[in-house]
DNA sequence: TAATAGTTGACAATATTACTAGGTTTAATC
DNA sequence: GATTAAACCTAGTAATATTGTCAACTATTA
């Protein structure tokens, strides 16, 4: 999983819909505002959002996006994998032939850190962010790597 | 911390002059050559992990570039650190006066998730990767998010 | 000392990605 | 039906990433 502005943005424009839903859509220009996102690149990134099925779309006066599912059932990742088309992170494309030549040195290494990031993103859904539980316990244990 | 194909092939790169040392310094035509990344490129990364005391070159024939440290005291983090320049990963820029209002809805997910990763690479260095130890064990606890 | 193989740096060219600008369509409201 | 505010679409521009080329500069070796 790549992390770039891209998905930031992606997953901040979601928070701002999870942040001020009042049961009445909200439009692209609310976002852009108060996110200083411009209204350009959230359509991008909506028409994306939109054909993952994160989001539905009202259109004329009034209208704008909503969350197409509860925010606490929405999770981090998803928002980022639905705006980043997923590049291969290892030089071998992921090929099953590949083991350990010379190729590949850093190959488990990102499968690993992909999968940590995965988890770590996949365990945090927009409700839980908005609700800023400042006290968060975290743990990563690497033994025997 | 940004997690782009740039980082990859520095780390790629590390992995590889760690690999393949015999003593003798590496030369980057020989990197290009096996990891598949562009000379031009190499140099550029190069020049910075030079800058940051990652290795050391030689000049003149037969030379290249060695590990200023040992294998095992150079951390994937710190390489990555070398060849990115830290953008801020923030709205709000990381300032200390920034308490939770619409402009930060994000946050502490992005200071969150950028110490998670951090975290990981700082406790995985060059030897462990080319030793590559396929026993893993990792664990990620998320309590109380 | 001449030839060679390497680093180093500057610069340009291309490719890809990030981001912006301007139009068209849609549906609500007056 | 005219107006309006929104999604939607199609480009264009800007910024990075990546590759290519060339010209010093340096140390080895024959």
């Amino acid at each position: 999983m790549r992390l770039t502005t891209k998905s930031r943005y992606a997953v901040t424009a979601m928070l701002d819909i999870a942040y001020y839903d009042r049961g009445n859509p909200i439009s692209l220009p609310e976002i852009a505002e108060r996110q200083g996102i411009s209204l350009s690149y959230l359509e991008q990134l909506f028409s994306r959002l939109k054909k993952s099925g994160l989001v539905e779309s009202i259109k004329g006066p009034g209208g704008g996006y909503k969350l197409s599912k509860n925010a606490n059932d929405i999770v981090i990742s998803e928002v980022i994998k639905a705006v980043d088309e997923s590049v291969e992170t290892t030089a071998c494309n992921g090929k099953a032939n590949c083991h350990n030549n010379q190729q590949c040195l850093s190959h488990n290494l990102w499968e690993d850190l992909g999968a940590e990031i995965n988890n770590f993103l996949s365990d945090v859904n927009l409700q839980q962010v908005i609700l800023k539980n400042n006290s968060n316990v975290k743990e990563i244990k690497l033994s025997e790597y």
